[in-house]
DNA sequence: CTCGCGTGTGGTATCGATTCCATAAAGGGT
DNA sequence: ACCCTTTATGGAATCGATACCACACGCGAG
């Protein structure tokens, strides 16, 4: 490993200088810079990110924290920032928090000793209050997760708009029994609960009174989906569609149907969340409320680098849109 | 940010025995050692990575790379590795080639500067030629992937008695018109040679001449399934049945099957490879190649840790079982 | 002719850890 | 009583970079 001392032997000039010339500073005579740039080259050095992190600079380098890779909705979402974030020059590195909260902030702690100059959360185990003090020491961007706090950038879609227009869509088509089925509990704050309140409202509306009996939280999975179907079925007045929260439950519950010989959308009619691929390789066809997560993150990683070139950029939520995409399951 | 100097001043002692109290060393006194602890403790100290690795120290860091973390199966894989590396204290870093030469090369570096103490490569973009040098800098285990070189330790399923059992099952269902569609190249090394090779031997074994016109190469995604589905469909001698390098491939097949109103398996019997939840979850139900990922990652993991412990650890090269799980495709 | 400023370059302290070396007290063997 | 080893601790160099400060040169203004 050629270090900078090398560089500076090789072209016989001194440390100061090669550093100079690799931190772009002014007051380097264009001849010396050739001749630091050859010796570079033939060494074929680069800095030591670790030198330069122990220095407190910045090294292109971005934390994205998922609960968990295996849930393509994260896996999309983080390959977004990865491209975006590539193409100007930054390199990613994925952390998996397992929805463990002492693993979240061990991973936070990467922004204190500068392993990583910011970091882009798409999902928020602990209290905002334990996240918080992390922010002094490089930024931190929200993306999909939503929190109550104007004082960090939040990247997010319009959860709310997105239920809204499921639900409603499900009334058009006729239905009033409609069951309610998602992540999250129902009171929460954030993301939830702004999915909750779309829920309401397109149900109020319509002037359709919620069945509490119809409301399943903290449903996930694909097994969460053939359970909740089977809950369902064994009910005496059984809704007639059920809103999930995932394409992975929805694709569950359709699973399950297929098992029983329920006809989707005839005997009950089903709605995802998300838009993942798996959507149109069951059948029927998955009707979803897209989220456009390459949009998502590709804003996600473009906020973060802003604030990296500047510490005082304006700190801005942005909420982008979504939309039900119809197909064969409602 | 607390430094060790600071742990050293509020204990009344000095920067060499913190750090020999960090690092677990012989000659400090019961008195002193509980001292620093409690310092540590009170400050929330904890050594900066940067620094460490500034000194050549490990960091208990393992980097991942991989292709493309949205493929299910390398998402299942990193996650069974994060998974076994976190129990034994390790923390992984993932990191996305994309399938390119040059970010892989890249990540590889990390070794060299210590970012990482090693890595795990579940695919391999370049020449081993060119990722051979980063060995001296670091243990670098190969999962997944099988090049035919004893100096690296690899952990590998073995795919050719998969594909010879995923053909042979085909046989048995009375099936002798068998395409075979593939990732990679049908003369490549490793991976690919190896399923070829299975393919070529269950053939054999059966008495059957592969028709060349059935082989289909370097196809990966959902769209490559349903593309290589019409294509069959509009041969004058079409095969009765595929075999697919992936359950996306197969998953692709079958949704543009459903489309177009083919039976399946009646009509034609697709059978994919890696048992991706998206396997149950298609109608009707894949038959496919099970990868057991878990164990893979599980062992990549321990066998990285092993070398990173003790250095001259035995290099050996692990091959998993794997088999056929019969569904309704066939 | 000198002062001051813009340019260009190098010496050296610094970041936060580890580690070699020096020092010193305690205990054991002869 | 003396030497040697074991145990315990601290001082200072070191890793590879950056950045402050000092210095030197050339040139136009006063």
């Amino acid at each position: 490993m050629a270090t900078i001392m090398d560089v500076a032997k090789l072209s016989g000039l001194s440390k100061t200088t090669v550093s100079r010339v690799i931190n772009n500073h002014a007051y380097v005579s264009e001849e010396k810079r050739t001749l630091v740039l050859k010796a570079m080259e033939e060494l074929d050095y680069y800095p030591n990110p670790a030198a330069r992190r122990l220095r407190g600079q910045l090294t292109t380098t971005i934390g994205v924290v998922v609960p968990k890779i295996i849930n393509p909705f994260f896996a999309y979402l983080v390959d977004a920032i990865e491209q975006a974030a590539y193409k100007n020059g930054y390199q990613v590195m994925i952390f998996q928090s397992n929805e463990d909260r002492t693993k979240e902030l061990s991973f936070l702690n990467l922004l204190k000793t500068k392993q990583v100059d910011g970091i882009i959360m798409t999902a928020i185990e602990n209290d905002w209050k334990a996240v918080e003090p992390f922010t002094k020491y490089g930024p931190i961007v929200l993306c999909n997760e939503y929190i109550n706090e104007p004082t960090v950038p939040i990247v997010r879609l319009d959860q709310f708009k997105g239920t809204y227009l499921g639900i409603k869509h499900l009334i058009e088509k006729g239905h009033r029994k409609i069951a309610y089925c998602t992540g999250g509990l129902f009171a929460e704050e954030g993301k939830d609960k702004d999915r909750n309140r779309g829920y309401q409202k397109a149900m109020g509306e319509a002037g359709i009174t919620v069945n509490p009996n119809w409301i399943f939280v903290d449903r996930h999975t694909i097994e969460d989906g053939k359970h909740v179907l089977k809950n369902v079925l064994e009910m005496d007045d059984r809704p007639t569609a059920v809103f999930t929260g995932s394409d992975e439950i929805a694709a569950g519950m359709i699973a399950e149907a297929n098992e029983q010989g329920i006809d989707i959308p005839g005997d009950i009619a089903i709605i995802g969340f998300d838009d993942q691929p798996l959507a149109e390789l069951i059948s029927p066809k998955l009707t979803t409320v897209r989220q456009p997560v390459d949009q998502m993150g590709e804003k996600a990683a473009e906020v973060i680098i802003n604030r990296l070139h500047d510490e005082n950029a304006e700190i801005c939520h942005y909420e982008l849109p979504i939309e039900v995409i119809v197909r064969q399951s409602t």
